[in-house]
DNA sequence: CTGAAAGCGCTTACAG
DNA sequence: CTGAAAGCGCTTACAG
């Protein structure tokens, strides 16, 4: 027994597909009470599931965003990003799907032939050869949200976020500041430079001495060597602003090992408010980026950008903030 | 200016869309060498690409695998699950999408509509309201493979999973363990009571006494309360397994709080090796799941449900790996 | 208020 | 070797 189709329903209750079409789409204005009765009754009977082929050709509108899935560390905070953007998306009717960019890097411009999306949406930019296909399918396009791109596409406002540790690691009378940045992937090279230079400039502005910039990999024997150095450096630095919470709590871990007490003898704040964050000891200062926000936000973009009649909220950009613990504050009590 | 179509490939090409077809799809074995030539010289010129829809729609096929994304706290881990079955099911032509279930539940049957999938696959079992319209739309489905269903379905052997770590635990002479359950969601509900129960079966096997059962909520207060709880009991606890590392970490931070020494007092051992556990003091034991095997697993049966046809190689299913480190052993050197 | 008809872009027997 | 034609399941002017 093959599919439920329209004409199915039509036949079953006694009208045009036409009819049953504008019964099903809820376009039923003019379609008389006792009609359009009929037609659900046979709807549910039949139990009709309308072909989402069908209506995309028909329609010649795609009702699918995809979004290129955002990776990185802090995948956590990533998954916040996605439930909201999902939930925004589904509230306007459309469906939000996640597309991992595979491994094999050339395969990526394949992906779209069978999705057929009304958009693709990617946190860091696109490189124009995966663009262009997608604008030959009459794809519309939001990109470098939070990696990559212009600072005003973004999303996320990522120098704000070395602005803020250093503003909170000056205000706490630190004088002599090290950047811990992570090793770069692809996905975050940008993002870390941003941060970064909100950083730098905010070093600068509080009239600090120049940020010492480190690389500081996910393994103890790394965050060891970068600890050492701070402490040994004259003058000293006494605090440290990390990229992300893993590179954190690496230095924060080192430190232990090494004897350095945290914050006395240095200071250390992430960023993300990884769970994380609140087991380590000390516990672990750090930015929250309000990524819920930033999800509605591009929402809105998207939805901009595809129902251009429809009326979009502007969403303001919420600024990060910063949570305070143990490792730049002190043990309390 | 319009998107290009089958239609305007072939009159550039100056041959009837229906080589088009062959040529573009690659069944153009009976079509010479000179006209092959000709019609992908026109694809290339026009920048044709083939509409989803209209392909979809006319073959009866799709060619798109929806994956529900699975939750929990392991997120990194998850990752390199996506990662792999999105790779083998695009080496076999498929497209795999991943969906997030929307936090209003309800909402969930409607997504299908627009993306109009070949395959369903969830880590948990899918409710049968959650079903029924998929399988009324003609869409397979591949579910409960971690988390629910039976477990044979079972893409990841959980229970060995909890036999693993109390094994490793009493060969280390180990006698009263605990285990440390999560607070549970929807998830991860199936997956602790499996992982539970192969640690209990492996207490019994060893000839351990009863496995003391607490519930760890990621917080410190949680975590003290719980070691306190295992350090007095008579005769006391002296190993815990713990449902993640999360859990564990929690545990270990606690233990530090309370001056309790891991492992000489307290030996702890999590689940899923993530990253963090090689940051922390001491270095966490793990067991280490291989998602990648049970992605390719996956992926196998998928691709038999999708296309019975074709040749399903059988993946067999690698048993959990207990990653020693110093939480149980002790440091070294 | 309702339906016949054209068309969305493709695939695929089938006939030449 | 090649193409005319039917059809996939729907939407949407348009005419009644």
């Amino acid at each position: 027994m093959s599919r439920t189709t329209l004409k199915d329903v039509a036949q079953a209750a006694g009208v045009s597909p036409t009819t049953v079409s504008f019964v099903v789409n809820r376009r039923a204005d003019h379609i008389p009470e006792s009609t359009r009765r009929r037609v659900e009754q046979a709807v549910a009977d039949l139990g009709y599931v309308p072909s989402a082929r069908g209506r995309a050709l028909a329609s010649g509108r795609s009702r699918v965003v995809v979004c290129v899935s955002p990776s990185g560390p802090a995948a956590a905070v990533v998954e916040e990003f996605k439930r909201e953007l999902s939930d925004s998306l589904m509230a306007a009717g459309f469906t939000c799907v996640f597309l991992e960019r595979p491994s094999d890097g050339d395969q990526f411009v394949q992906l779209w032939r069978h999705i057929d999306p009304a958009c693709v949406v990617s946190w860091d930019a696109l490189t124009a050869a995966e663009l262009l296909p997608l604008e030959r399918a009459g794809v519309a396009t939001v990109t470098g949200l939070v990696m990559g791109g212009t600072d005003e596409d973004r999303a996320v406002d990522q120098q704000g976020v070395g602005r803020a540790q250093v503003e909170h690691l000056a205000d706490l009378g630190h004088r002599h500041i090290a950047y811990a940045m992570p090793v770069m992937t692809r996905e975050d090279e940008s993002t870390a430079r941003a941060r970064l230079a909100g950083a730098t400039a905010a070093a600068r502005e509080s009239g600090l001495a120049d940020l010492t910039v480190s690389t500081v990999d996910l393994d103890a024997v790394d965050g060891q060597r970068a600890v050492e150095a701070w402490t040994r450096a004259t003058p000293s630095v006494t605090a440290v602003a990390a990229y992300g919470d893993l590179q954190a709590v690496t230095i924060l871990e080192a430190s232990r090992r090494l004897g350095v007490r945290v914050p006395e003898d240095l200071a250390i704040i992430g960023v993300d408010d990884l769970p994380l964050g609140q087991l380590v000891f000390p516990t672990l200062s750090t930015v929250a980026l309000d990524l819920r926000a930033a999800a509605a936000d591009v929402a809105a973009r998207i939805l901009a950008v595809v129902e251009p009649a429809g009326t979009t909220v502007p969403v303001e950009r919420r600024p990060p903030r910063v949570v305070v613990r143990e490792s730049t504050l002190g043990a309390g009590a």
